[in-house]
Order: structure tokens, then sequence, then C-alpha cells
DNA sequence: CGCTATTTGTTGTATATACAACTATACTAT
DNA sequence: ATAGTATAGTTGTATATACAACAAATAGCG
């Protein structure tokens, strides 16, 4: 529900970006290049959706990936400048999203849920090893 | 994640269901018969979502809809006799998944955890009204 | 060095979901 | 009573995702 308002809220603005494609852009944003692995790690997205994910963003022109001259077996992914322009506008957009999803609830209670959550992401993916 | 979890533990008892479709068991065995609408909303569905979920349980036997005779565009949605030998089993086996995606968290936290997901779900709704 | 095993990403396929268009039925206002 | 409107469910299509099979590249062991 959450990733359709958001897109919907993104659309009405001009920007051609999914929520799935801005979760992946914030991770870069904050991160040095890293390669679809580690994006799919933080995303706890499997290899392929990472594929997709990836491909979608770079045909929209919001990333470009390239061979790593480390290991060409990995790419690794970057934001374009274009992104730097919109990146402001889309982040307001998201936050006031969000801050509507969290209505009636403490900063403290968000903290405490996110937590809780991250506990039991980490509990199932241990279910799967 | 959860949800891939228990599907392969089902599968693995030999029991034809997923996790989805054990979520809508589940309110309708808790329930008065009800229509597919009404299930819908329980599960935060879409109505051609529930649809095609009801499609599933009731080629594999889990489920009868039959026109609703107060409101022939209504089906109301009925579990069949193979759901209750089976109930138990399936019950027992979503309890000890959601024991282990749960471990190391009390009660209590569980229960606020939850409200406040509820109350998120609640406050995107009213968005998307 | 050279062969085998491992790792990274891509592509084919399947599933769960939403939205839009449609059908059949029921409701409403004149 | 009829016409127009609203509602329930189905079907077509699109998207996000996972898993399996694959290709390319690297790593490790003899």
């Amino acid at each position: 529900m959450f990733n359709k308002i958001l897109a919907m809220r993104f659309q009405e603005a001009g920007i051609d970006m999914t929520a799935e494609q801005w979760g992946a852009i914030l991770i870069l944003l904050n991160s040095e290049a890293m390669t679809q692995g580690q994006l799919g790690e933080r995303l706890y997205l499997e290899k392929s959706s990472v594929s997709r994910l990836t491909d979608g963003l770079e045909r929209r022109g919001w990333i470009i990936r390239i061979k790593d001259p480390k290991d060409s077996r990995q790419k690794l992914v970057m934001p374009t400048p274009k992104v730097l322009d919109t990146a402001g506008h889309c982040a307001a957009i998201a936050k006031d999203v969000l801050k509507e999803a969290q209505l009636g609830m403490t900063e403290n209670e968000m903290l405490v849920c996110r937590s809780l959550l991250s506990r039991i992401i980490t509990n199932l993916e241990e279910l799967t090893r």
C-alpha cells in the first residue's frame, strides 16, 4: 500500500520513479558505489530482482552500471547527476507519505516498531540458512 | 519471507496450501460464512485478488463458493470438511514459524508491534480514500 | 599452469497482487 | 415500472518478486 501511494505521488509530481526504485536510490546516495549484490543485501532482494530493479533504474537514466574493474563478474551501480537534481524533491515527497502513515504515533513508537521488525527479518533469515 | 517459509513447511508436511490460502482459511474458520468482498476486507486484498485466491482454494478443495441466496451478485465462501481435518496441523506449523520469527521478543512487544502496524495500515487506507 | 568449484549477474518462468474493463445483479428515483 | 446508477465478482494485463538454469569470470587446489 505504501509503495503504491508513494509511486502515485511521484507520478503526480512528474517524477518517473517507482517506490522500489526510490528505495534503491536512497541507499546509493548514502553509500559509496556498490555492486548489485551489495544493493540486494541492503534491500533484502534476491539477485534476479536486483537485476530487474537496476534495469528499470538504468532505462530511466537514474543510474549507470559499469563492470567492476576489480572483478568483472560484478557491476558497480552509481546514481547519475540527474538523480542529484531530483533527490531533494523525492525525499520531501517520501517524507510526507511516511509522516501521514505514522500519524498518531510517537517518534519512539516508530523506533520500537522498526527495531522489532528488523529483529523479525533477522530471525527469518536465520531460518532460511 | 514469512509466507515463503510457511509455504515450504506446509509442503514438507504434505499439505497442498500456500501461506496466503492459510490466511484466508484462518479467517473463515473463525467467522460465519462470508462473501468474497468481506474476506477481502479482512485480508486487505482487492476484489480481483480475492477472486484468484478463492479460485485456488476451491480448486484444491479447501472451500466451496455458493451464490448468496440473499443477493446473487455475491458469493458465500465456506470451508469444506476437509479443512477441519487439516486445520490443526496447519495451525501448529504456522504457530511454529511465527514463534521462530518472534524469537527474542516478548509477548508484549509483539502486541505493541501489531497494534502499531495496524495503525499504519489504517492511516494509509485513509490516504487512498 | 590447468581443471574444477564458486560467485555474479541475466533470463525464463511462476506467483501474488493491483487496476481497468466487463457482466450480471440489485437499488433508486421518478 | 423503467432507466439509470451502484455493487460483486471475473478476466485481461501489468508489476514486483522468487527460484532455476545459465554464462562469464574468478578462486583454489593439484
